[in-house]
DNA sequence: AGTTGATCATTA
DNA sequence: TAATGATCAACT
């Protein structure tokens, strides 16, 4: 019977293991053994299925920089999928630095070091399917190729670059092939520091990167038979 | 205010 | 209809 983890996975063989025992089974079939109440929609908690698999998964509750297995070096990300199996949504990745980005470089950055290792659960993610009833399919556990680190590497560096010339408030989120650059915020009023045109220093509203839906799709692709 | 978990809803 | 820009909740 599934059941909540208990404590954190030894290996990422359990993990896996974990993710694949609770494939096929929706949403509120989790909640119901976790004893949690699930949401009409995702209007409001929309961080929602992302705690309810961190829970039966074992993943050390709270919000720190760092991946959700530390220890594994596995990061967890839901995803919804229609029912071709394709991303509804891209994929929030971490917080973009607008401030002291001198001499921080690709292999040290915030987002190569949690795409080093996801675990990606798929869920059914269509509007019109209540959220209870959303099935959790097959998990995937994706290590970037050398291809696909060499485009994060591109746009990363692209997208790094304008915000260190004082180009934030030129990207859009039509920037970068495969990773973007989108506000994240709790609504348009949050500000913060950045670089300006001119070296000075601006505030405007917090960043964060995220992967497009081409390339999420493209992982649970070479997955899916 | 920052960072995690993300999806919503308006626009193009 | 798809993507961009905006937003929601919990926790630190």
């Amino acid at each position: 019977m599934i059941k909540p983890a208990s404590k954190p996975p030894a290996t990422i063989q359990a993990l896996f293991e974990r993710a694949e025992s609770i494939a096929g089974f929706t949403l509120g079939e989790l909640a119901e053994v976790a004893n949690i109440r699930v949401p009409q929609n995702f209007k409001k908690e929309k961080g929602w299925s992302g705690q309810l698999l961190e829970l039966f998964l074992g993943a050390d509750a709270g919000s720190t920089p760092q991946q959700d297995f530390p220890t594994l070096g596995v990061e967890l990300k839901t995803i919804p999928i229609d029912q071709m199996g394709k991303p509804l949504e891209t994929t929030y990745v971490c917080y973009a630095p607008l401030t002291n980005i001198a001499g921080i470089n690709w292999q040290q950055s915030s987002v190569r070091n949690k795409l080093n290792c996801v675990l990606w659960i798929p869920i059914e993610g269509n509007r019109q399917i209540p959220p209870a009833d959303r099935r959790i399919a097959n998990p995937v556990l994706w290590y970037p190729s050398d291809q696909e680190l060499a485009e994060l590497q591109q746009d990363w560096e692209e997208l790094m670059d304008m915000i260190a010339l004082g180009q934030v408030e030129n990207i859009t989120a039509r920037t970068g092939a495969v990773l973007q650059i989108r506000p994240k915020a709790a609504d348009g009023s949050a500000l913060t520091d950045a670089i300006g045109a001119n070296g000075q220093r601006i505030q405007t509203r917090p960043r964060g990167f995220y992967l497009r839906k081409q390339f999420t799709g493209r992982i649970l692709e070479e997955y899916f038979s």
